[in-house]
DNA sequence: ACCTGAACACCGTTCAAGT
DNA sequence: ACCTGAACACCGTTCAAGT
């Protein structure tokens, strides 16, 4: 029995290990099937044994978004407020996109308090950049978030219950359209509000 | 045994008591204690009688959104576009505030294209009325319904594990203003962007 | 330090059978 | 027509015990 490759030993299993995993399943078959025993599983593991690295599921997730949001890149020197703002906003979504089920990993990520706040306080730079007052800026930039998670969502969900044949697939499919617009009217609104003596 | 009241028969189950029972688990435990069996067990019945009356656990969902969005109130006639759109906005905020994790009961039904639609709809029509074309007006009006589902589930969630005391309470909790300024930003973009010559 | 084994306390849904 | 009983195929998490 030397000969044939007996079940390979393959343990010490570290953190990034399991994230990396967790995103992979995440990615190829969406959120609901990303369990602690089908993870565990993928890894050859017993489920227990994930709590050694994570104390819980929430944490793997926030870690994930964490991994989903790093790819947002920085921002080109010299521009605009606008122009950054729209890039920034593009830029998230794309990130968001890349991955299945990525902008509801986000949302809850970040209701509950954890993951990076990187993204919004980009924004909110930006923002500031235009006139307006610290705090002022991170409100703007929350209920822009917020229309950026909200929209990516839906995109995200429709595209999971279209693949299952569940929704009656309407045909038209490109919502990057809207999803500027709404970005545009973000901007003009924010353009119309800011203070004045300002350029 | 004549003079003890044994186990009342109450058998006849409607599909409008499984609801406003599940109405009242929501609103008194939250969503995530919405279970199949607890809604049976607060029934006197077994999980799979409510089977009969709903097609699925997201339907029980959508008929529970439905009744949420039902106190939205009519608009007040002779008002100008911007007041009836942040009337209508400020509504929608308070009706998902009058059940404990509404917002997410919305916006769920929502993405997988259940329930009633009637709050965008509002919308679009003040939108239609500042000068926009129908299509626009629908983008414009589902713009607004993310960040009005996204900052309301944000709000929610915060209360829930604030008094679970998970997250830290930060202690300024009114966050009206902050949802107000998101409306009056959305407004301005949609002043300053509607075509010309309307008044 | 890192993991197994076994358990605890649950889920949504289906379906034959009863009344 | 409306519901029970029993099962199917799962969940996340804990914790003593092993190595």
């Amino acid at each position: 029995v030397s000969g044939v490759d007996e079940a390979a030993p393959r343990r010490r299993l570290s953190r990034d290990d399991v994230a990396a995993e967790a995103l992979r399943i995440l990615d190829e078959d969406g959120l609901p099937d990303l369990t602690m025993r089908r993870l565990a599983a993928a890894l050859d593991v017993q489920p227990s044994a994930l709590y050694w690295h994570f104390a819980s599921k929430q944490d793997i997730i926030a870690e994930l978004s964490d991994r989903i949001l790093a790819r947002t890149p920085a921002p080109h020197a010299g521009e605009d407020w606008a122009e950054s703002l729209h890039a920034r906003a593009l830029a998230l979504r794309d990130a968001l996109l890349a991955y299945r089920d990525g902008a509801e990993v986000v949302a809850s990520t970040l209701a509950l308090g954890l993951g990076t706040v990187r993204p919004r306080d980009a924004f909110a730079r930006a923002i500031e950049d235009a006139g307006f007052a610290p705090d002022t800026a991170v409100r703007a930039a929350t209920a822009l978030m917020h229309f950026v998670l909200g929209h990516v969502s839906h995109e995200q969900e429709r595209m999971q219950y279209e693949s299952l044949g569940v929704r009656a697939d309407a045909g038209d499919d490109d919502s990057a359209p809207d999803f500027r617009f709404g970005v545009d009217l973000f901007i003009a609104g924010l353009a119309a509000l800011r203070p004045a003596g300002r350029d």
